[in-house]
DNA sequence: AAATGTTATTTGTACTACAAATATACGGAA
DNA sequence: TTCCGTATATTTGTAGTACAAATAACATTT
């Protein structure tokens, strides 16, 4: 693979340039990684070739890199040089989740995606579940039972849906659900005033859905009851998410 | 919000670290804005402040900084310092999505992803669904109907399932599979020989669901039929999912 | 008071220097 | 010869200095 192609900053002076550039050689080793169609344990260029040839300074070059190893798409090892591999997908994704960055409506959006997944993989658990899955989820709502109905502690809840995911055996699914968790968390504690009447609501109306009303929907294989269920379960999300909407306001200390 | 409180590198020569200095700093800004609850509109002390209080090299702290502001944590203004912004969800993803870094197995269970938030939404699509987008579905499938079966032009495919996206309403799952639509172009066009087979046999059960069949149950509201449909249609990628297993082979150049 | 000019601060880029790691080459011993 | 240890050279990681450019805050003028 030949380390040439890269040629930045020829004579204009990008001064009033919005991008930096460490911007732009970011974007030039991304391209150059795409248009050369390496592949992992193929190589960069080293820092100081790549500043001499594009003529940057090795600072610049180096932020850059910092930002690709950072994302797990390049690993650098002394007097190896700089090799590129598989990058995980979610690296991103976990780094900037954070509830308190976070608007009212990416909330929201998360929420909703969440649920959506959570409903796509129902098909998934049911081709994939095994006795074992079973009682494992069985020795969850054991565990459970001694609190009633939905108000079981986070990490409980979190096991139960984190058990699931592991069934349905995609790895990308179960990893963003579980980076997501704390934004449900924070919902959770954060919004209580508009849970609680959502929770009593369903409550009085019968359409409460348990963990074990779920677990007993998975072992007795029925896909379409599931199905409905989860949705009921999740419903509470949806309705917090409608009511949240008329209530913008940031619960800042 | 004060700027104390990020100690780093006291005496510990932290030689033979697997984390170089730049990861450490970079942890440390993450958690010094979620431990101290920042939020948009909040600034980071400034870097030579941070140089001198860390101890460490203002370069560091740059490359530090250079991550987060790559996904968009935070920004920059010469004089102004740091100011904590919202981050977009999927920079990251975006930027290490590119098919020829992942194995066959990653690119299977990102199809997968896909494939269970198309299922997930169809709740979001009769729900939100309108006259407008059922016209516009329309003229997409009516541009497609010059050609035979499944094999619309990429470009028509991906307009098609990116306006049914937009009906769902969700703006991150419609991000997230703009994103990894470049995945599935590249699965078919690498492994052609792998899907069409599939195609014939899914075409000679009778079972080869059309975007017009998709279409229709949309236009007809039956979503019980679109949920089915839209399982077949993308049975067609499950099918090569079992079948790319066999075949490891990455189809280098 | 408004407009304009000045100053000081902060980021962005460049450059140098050196320590640490390590792949490679080299050399000696079995 | 072959194997093992050593030396060398290369490359990344960190530190530090310098300066340009932008700009917020302040000062001055009209």
């Amino acid at each position: 693979m030949n380390n040439e192609g890269i040629n930045l900053k020829a004579k204009t002076p990008l001064k009033f340039s919005t991008t930096t550039l460490v911007d732009q050689v970011e974007e030039k080793l991304l391209e150059y990684i795409r248009d050369n169609r390496l592949t992992p344990g193929d190589t960069l260029p080293n820092e100081t070739l790549l500043s001499e040839n594009m003529g940057i300074s090795r600072n610049v070059i180096r932020e850059a890199m910092s930002r690709l190893r950072m994302l797990g798409i390049i690993q650098s090892r002394t007097k190896k040089g700089i090799t590129v591999v598989e990058p995980p997908l979610l690296t991103g994704l976990e780094k900037v989740t954070n509830p308190y960055l976070f608007s009212i409506r990416t909330i929201q959006d998360i929420m909703e995606m969440r649920i959506a997944l959570e409903i796509g993989i129902v098909d998934f658990i049911f081709n994939n579940c095994t006795a074992d899955d079973i009682d494992d989820l069985k020795k969850i709502v054991e565990q459970g039972q001694t609190y009633e109905d939905n108000h079981w502690p986070v990490e409980l809840e979190k096991a139960f849906h984190q058990r699931i995911y592991e069934i349905a055996g995609n790895p990308f699914i179960t990893q963003f659900q579980n980076i997501v968790h704390i934004i449900f968390e924070f919902a959770k504690t954060h919004y209580d005033s508009l849970f609680k009447p959502i929770n009593e609501t369903l409550k009085k109306q019968g359409k409460l859905v348990t963990h074990e009303d779920l677990y007993l929907f998975i072992r007795n294989g029925d896909r379409a009851g599931y199905s409905q269920a989860i949705k009921g379960h999740l419903s509470l999300y949806l309705d917090f998410m409608k009511k949240a909407e008329d209530t913008e306001d940031r619960t800042d200390n």
